[in-house]
DNA sequence: CGTACATTTGATTTGAATCAACGTTGGTGG
DNA sequence: CCACCAACGTTGATTCAAATCAAATGTACG
């Protein structure tokens, strides 16, 4: 579904429209798209690189609802306002487009929209999946989960066997609902288990699938 | 957003249609809609009742990922199998209807795709607002929050400020990712503090509503 | 009534957080 | 080129919030 991009469903001549009709914008790792509580002005579609959705709590708590990959949207969010930050973690591209443009463009090309609609309820049954993870997995099970969901984010993409970790262990706790040190912790007891390899502080390797799968339960 | 039912958007002859194309389907507290992992054939529009969808690990721990209200929909999900288990909370009514003749009367109806739309955002929204809680909320917050959410569904509906707890302790405590010890504790200390007032087991109101949302953060 | 179940309350345990060093790595400038 | 340094990551010791274990109390229903 997700690799379903922009460029898949759209014919040579609308494609053409649609990336003329917004600018394409570039971000550095660590820069800011979109802040939680701006209003929601424009739709993005993202080209290259990837992005985090984090909100924090007064008091500096940080939850990380996600991540958004090459072919997903951000902004079509139906509110006034943002509920979530959208940084980027690597350097990334997103086409740019004025609401109003998009929702006119959407109504010329039925395809768009299903590929809109199928966008939203992929990102519904991957965030109620991330609510199981976080209320009832315990800190080896997220972590299991979570390697296993990289593993399926590379399928062709990742060069012999090896998955790469595309942002800091700070991002992976904020996500798993857990602190670096806990990451850090579990990794190890994976590697020293030899169910992981690691091949560098940003990739891995699964040395045993069906054992990394019985620890991630579900 | 919730409360804009399908009547809200179709005229009157087609909501005529739309009733007729499915049968409304009865189910008592506690029976299923739908198993998690069944085919996902129909789709269903709750007319009356509530629904919490869950899923349940092998070794039995279950974590709630929602409650569907009147309004709600069921079964949009665009998999072939449903992700989560869909059972009666309260006595419920559903429209049912043949996944096919649902997309057939969509596409003659845009009002209800764009309702449809709304509610899928809504539902995105919401899981990830949850995300936040299960991830990095104390007990003593997620309490704070789920009353503060109770609230918010009972606009007018609730008589003289009394917010009604349509589900057991046991479903709190799994849409809560905590224990229903811990439920049934935190519920007793707002009590204790004078932040809420207990007039049923199952219903309770707002002494001091500045506190509640103080202790809920955000 | 009395039985079964739901909820509350209390005592203890425990998994992950916190506190505290200690390694590693990659970028910068001498 | 390599020494320095800051950011990132790992590992260890201790604490703490919530889970678990264990009753007791309250409530609905035949």
């Amino acid at each position: 579904m997700r690799e379903l991009a922009v460029c898949g469903v759209l014919d040579a001549d609308a494609l053409r429209q649609f990336k003329e009709s917004g600018p394409t914008v570039h971000y550095n790792a660590g820069d800011t798209v979109v802040f939680e509580s701006d209003q929601a002005t424009n739709v993005y579609s993202l080209t290259s690189g990837l992005l985090r959705l984090s909100k924090l709590l007064p008091d500096g708590r940080r939850q990380i609802a996600g991540f958004l990959f090459p072919g997903d949207f951000l902004g079509i969010t139906m509110e006034e306002e943002h509920a979530f930050t959208a940084e980027a973690v690597a350097p990334s591209e997103l086409c740019k487009f004025q609401r109003r443009q998009f929702d006119e463009f959407i109504e010329r090309h039925p395809a768009l929209e299903r590929r809109l609609h199928a966008f939203a309820a992929h990102e519904l049954a991957a965030a109620r999946q991330q609510l199981v993870l976080l209320g009832r997995k315990t800190a080896t099970e997220r972590i299991a989960s979570f390697l296993l969901m990289l593993e399926g984010h590379c399928h062709s993409v990742c060069a012999n066997q090896e998955i790469a970790v595309p942002m800091s262990r700070a991002d992976v706790a904020d996500y798993l609902g857990l602190r670096i040190e806990t990451v850090s912790r579990e990794i190890s007891r994976l590697k020293a288990h030899r169910v992981i390899q690691l091949t560098g502080r940003q990739s891995f390797r699964i040395v045993d699938r069906s054992r990394l799968k019985q620890m991630a339960e579900g």
